[in-house]
RNA sequence: CGGGGUGUAGCUCAGCCUGGUAGAGUGCCUGCUUUGGGAGCAGGAUGUCGGCGGUUCGAGUCCGUCCACCCCGACCA
């Protein structure tokens, strides 16, 4: 992609709304515009990197034997009658009346909906476990959206949900999403630690948030220092198989947010714990039959008895991970994307747009990369050098390529990492051939 | 939902107290000079001063009312 014809409507102030770094910085890189309180337009760069982030948590759902599905945004109020929560939820549902004077609303979570779907068409044991899951957006009218999208009303989110005949199935599928999420959030480049969640009677111990560390997050955060040395180590996981081992290596070191942890009775003491700030990004837990009670969910046992299944559900803040990223990897220049969810891998600056040689050589590195399948950016507009590498340092992408009538005397060009702001002098074959490797492709 | 605040050019803001021709910086357009970290000079375009009502000869400015947005708290992925 040329710059020169990319929307990208990048701010040199900051906009007085935006008080977090994430929400500054998304906004003046030209990612986001807010349409009214915490509703967000997504401009191409925020939407390439949405679609990174959902492709990824895609991926890994697909592996971990959850079938995507997609389910509206506006729902019928009869099935939140039914479930007995048109009533009890509040006003952060958004109710809406159709020309027939229907009552539908605007989904808040899909519970409802697809206990629905599986009540239709599940009756037996031998389709379970099944587990269902979409990614939509959804509306909670919070009376005070802030912080952009890591707390919008409108939000794309991830939720799965389990089905099974008891709880030890019940916790096989919980196992399973656990692990999944270990995965899908170390691949964006992230350590999230699984606390803990107060889940109520039903849940047992079986309710985890993940949260990611970061000075600016909502919640204050309590965990032993060990979890600063525990990293996910990719690995092939056999969804088919026993995954406990794994969930008890990753739930033994103490982690708790704060309306769990309590001094009294907290096992880690003195300087082995570490009291953090963190952003909430998912959210698994078990419900037992709460909903498919209600709502008639039942299949027949082996031994031919009916029970009301068990459910599980398993959230990921999509669109709050953007901004998520953003807070957990960004200095006083602008957003430093983890490779996995840059907008593009590579951005090559033609510091001199007017110099044949240089023009010359950032278009060919630009077509190379691109017939190489790496998403490269190619600021080939007019600019002075400075507010060009500004730019580009504010987007963030991890790579840059550096092409300036100084090096090109000497045939070379400079190759910045933007986490690291290291610079080399290399040839633009040897530019090429190395972020062609790190990029994977 | 309680408390506080702000709406003036694309963005950041001054002007309002004390009513009298709509401003600055930046961005944008044109030209020239520049060109390795947001350049210099010259010229140019841009506003229903958030909406409605009132007071006044005259309202960005005073009064009333409505709306939008932001911040703190309570609440939440």
């Amino acid at each position: 992609m040329r710059l020169s014809q990319y929307f990208l409507p990048v701010l040199r102030e900051n906009p007085k709304e935006a008080e977090i770094v994430s929400h500054r910085l998304m906004l003046r890189a030209g990612m986001v515009q807010q349409a009214s309180a915490g509703i967000y337009s997504w401009l191409p760069l925020g939407f390439r990197v949405l679609k990174k982030i959902e492709q990824i948590v895609r991926e890994e759902q697909n592996a971990a034997l959850a079938q995507e599905v997609l389910m509206p945004t506006i729902q019928s109020a009869d099935l939140w009658r039914e479930s007995g929560r048109y009533d009890d939820y509040g006003k952060e549902m958004l109710r809406i009346t159709d020309r027939h004077e229907r009552d539908m609303l605007y989904g808040p979570t899909n519970e409802e909906l697809i206990t629905d779907i599986f009540r239709t068409h599940v009756r037996s044991y031998r389709d379970l476990p099944l587990n269902l899951y979409h990614i939509q957006w959804k509306f909670r009218d919070e009376v005070r959206p802030r912080f952009g999208v890591m707390r919008g009303r409108e939000f794309l989110m991830k939720d799965a949900y389990s089905f099974d005949t008891d709880f030890e199935a019940a916790r096989a599928a919980y196992n399973r999403m656990f692990v999944a999420y270990l995965k899908t959030f170390a691949r964006m480049g992230l350590t999230a630690i699984p606390m803990a969640a107060d889940s109520g009677p039903i849940g047992g111990d079986l309710s985890h948030e993940f949260i990611i560390l970061a000075d600016t997050g909502e919640s204050e955060v309590f965990y032993h220092r060990d979890w600063e040395d525990l990293t996910w180590q990719d690995q092939d996981i056999d969804y088919a198989g026993d995954l406990q081992p794994i969930v008890d290596r990753w739930t033994n070191t103490y982690a708790a947010t704060d309306e769990m942890h309590d001094p009294a009775t907290c096992p880690v003491v003195g300087d082995d714990l570490r009291r953090r700030r963190g952003i909430e990004v998912g959210h698994i837990f078990h419900f037992g039959t709460k909903y498919s009670a209600p709502l008639g969910a039942r299949v027949a046992t082996s031994d031919g008895h009916e029970v009301d299944v068990f459910m599980g559900s398993y959230g990921i803040g999509v669109s709050r991970l953007v901004g998520a990223v953003i807070e957990a990897s960004h200095d006083e220049d602008g957003i430093i994307w983890p490779a996995a969810v840059a907008p593009f891998q590579v951005g090559v600056v033609n510091l001199k747009a007017d110099d044949a040689t240089c023009a010359q050589a950032s278009a060919n590195l630009h077509e190379q990369f691109e017939t190489a399948g790496v998403d490269c950016l190619l600021d080939d507009r007019d600019e002075r050098a400075g507010a060009k590498l500004a730019t580009m340092d504010l987007i963030g992408l991890p790579w840059q390529i550096i092409v300036g009538p100084r090096g090109m005397k000497n045939g070379v060009v400079e190759v910045k990492e933007r986490a690291t702001g290291e610079r080399t002098e290399m040839t633009p074959e040897a530019a090429l051939a190395k972020l062609t490797a790190a990029a994977g492709g």
